[in-house]
RNA sequence: GGGUGGUUACCCAAGUGGCUAAAGGGGCCAGACUGUAAAUCUGGUGGCUAUGCCUUCGCAGGUUCGAAUCCUGCACCACCCA
């Protein structure tokens, strides 16, 4: 095992907070000195997740100390998917049956093998432990927190002030993820820095069985590719890792510069030294954000997907085919008897616009054109005579040749 | 249980009888430009067998020549007081 100086240079990269510091020096000393490797924790609720960057960014520090012999507990929230939201505000979360749970828990899983090693890690179900609960172990759980605590947490004071709802049992949540943490008997735990009230918890209920209080370890929210607001699937600005090799080098390619330094530290394991050398005064933000869109993606789809990816990014912007030109089925029958076809049909077809009115407006905004020589069309009345192996190009990325059938 | 406010297009949000397929913003699509799918600027953003027709403003009825707008009932949501 790896001393301790050595591991804490590798575990403080990217991270916010240690709550309590001295707690994880002692836990790691310790660890060091027994070689026993601490128990960290990393807890999510299977609802349905596209694992996206944002998240991999306590998986990722899972990761690292798995590398260095650490053993990563992973929480399924099973139990608390299955309650859900009561209110059914958030259609996501809103009665999810047991076979929904179950079967996101297994797409779940099967994403986060992405970052973590499954065969060296625990994986847990919350619903092993509160399923079997009375009301009375509940009530018992409830007397460890004051409706002071809760309240003072910014979140929920916040929302209070602006008159918005907070349910009962969002209180209950932080107790319930606390309380995994008795059951598996973590060491440190993983989490957002919005995450902090929740991972302190804990540190109240652990004790109850004579537990060592685990330690918080919080990493920064990662910024979605707007480049103002958190990562999110709702807010549309998330690069998900199950996502090909050209979306998420694309994707990566449309953050703005300023949180460039942030997806370096939180998202690859190129060396500080080196990210200050790509970010240096001088240097083309362009090359660097392709060095790390290609760091990104080699990831979760290898060296030679992400250099494709860039190579296949540079010819879209340089306005040139891509490579392969993807194929797309016609029936031959929604052609007259000359072979033609309405345009604004035409690019409904073959899927690059929902409604025809939509492929109307395509065309009209001028970004239609067929053919090598890129004839344009711009009349929304146009026949366009259709052959075998026609291609048709719809603004700067959707491009297709036809093959009829 | 009582009171108040709310429900408009993908999202937020204007609109309180005709000029409203419905302001504005966000997002998204396209065009120009560029180091980029960034920024900025421009246009577009219900559907169709398309210069016309059809559908939409929580749901169901009603008043009216005419309703997102007025009336009645219902549903849902939130906040406040108990």
């Amino acid at each position: 095992m790896l001393d301790v100086q050595g591991q804490l240079e590798i575990l403080r990269r990217g991270v916010e907070q240690i709550v309590p510091q001295g707690d994880f020096l002692k836990k790691l000393e310790r660890s060091v000195r027994e070689n026993r490797p601490l128990r960290v924790k990393y807890g999510i609720d299977p609802t349905g997740i596209d694992v996206h960057l944002g998240h991999t960014v306590p998986l990722r520090k899972l990761r690292q100390f798995q590398d260095l012999g650490h053993t990563a507990v992973i929480i399924i929230g099973n139990y608390t998917a299955l309650v859900g939201d009561p209110s059914g505000r958030d259609e996501t979360r809103s009665a999810l049956t047991k076979e929904q749970v179950a079967e996101n828990a297994r797409d779940y899983l099967k994403q986060v093998g992405r970052i973590i090693d499954l065969d060296r890690a625990e994986v847990h179900h919350n619903g092993d432990w509160f399923g079997k609960w009375e009301f009375l172990d509940v009530l018992d759980l409830m007397r460890r927190m004051t409706l002071g605590q809760i309240s003072a947490r910014e979140d929920f004071a916040k929302r209070i002030a602006a008159e918005k709802p907070v349910y009962l049992h969002e209180c209950l949540y932080p107790l319930m993820q606390g309380w995994d943490s008795v059951e598996i008997n973590a060491d440190v735990e993983l989490g957002g820095t919005e995450q902090l009230f929740s991972l302190m918890v804990a540190r109240q209920l652990q004790p109850v069985r004579n537990q060592d209080p685990q330690v918080a370890m919080t990493m920064p929210i990662l910024v979605g590719t707007d480049g103002t607001r958190r990562m999110g699937k709702s807010l549309g600005n998330y690069i998900g890792v199950a996502e090909s090799p050209e979306d998420q080098f694309g994707k990566v390619m449309s953050v703005p510069d300023g949180p460039m330094a942030q997806y370096f530290t939180l998202l690859t394991d190129i060396p500080q030294a080196r990210i200050q050398e790509l970010l240096a005064e001088g240097t083309n933000p362009r090359d660097a954000k392709e060095a790390l869109g290609k760091a990104i993606v080699a990831q979760y789809h290898g060296q030679e997907a992400a250099d494709r990816a860039a190579e296949a990014f540079r010819r879209r912007s340089a306005g040139e085919d891509p490579l392969e030109i993807p194929v797309a089925y016609l029936a031959a029958d929604k052609l007259d008897a000359e072979g033609r076809i309405p345009a604004p049909n035409l690019i409904k077809e073959l899927g690059f616009a929902t409604s025809t009115s939509n492929a109307r407006r395509d065309i009209e905004g001028g970004g239609v054109n067929v053919g090598p020589r890129r004839e344009p069309v711009t009349d929304v009345k146009a026949l366009i005579y259709v052959s075998d192996g026609l291609v048709v190009r719809v603004g700067k990325r959707k491009i297709a040749e036809i093959r009829l059938v």
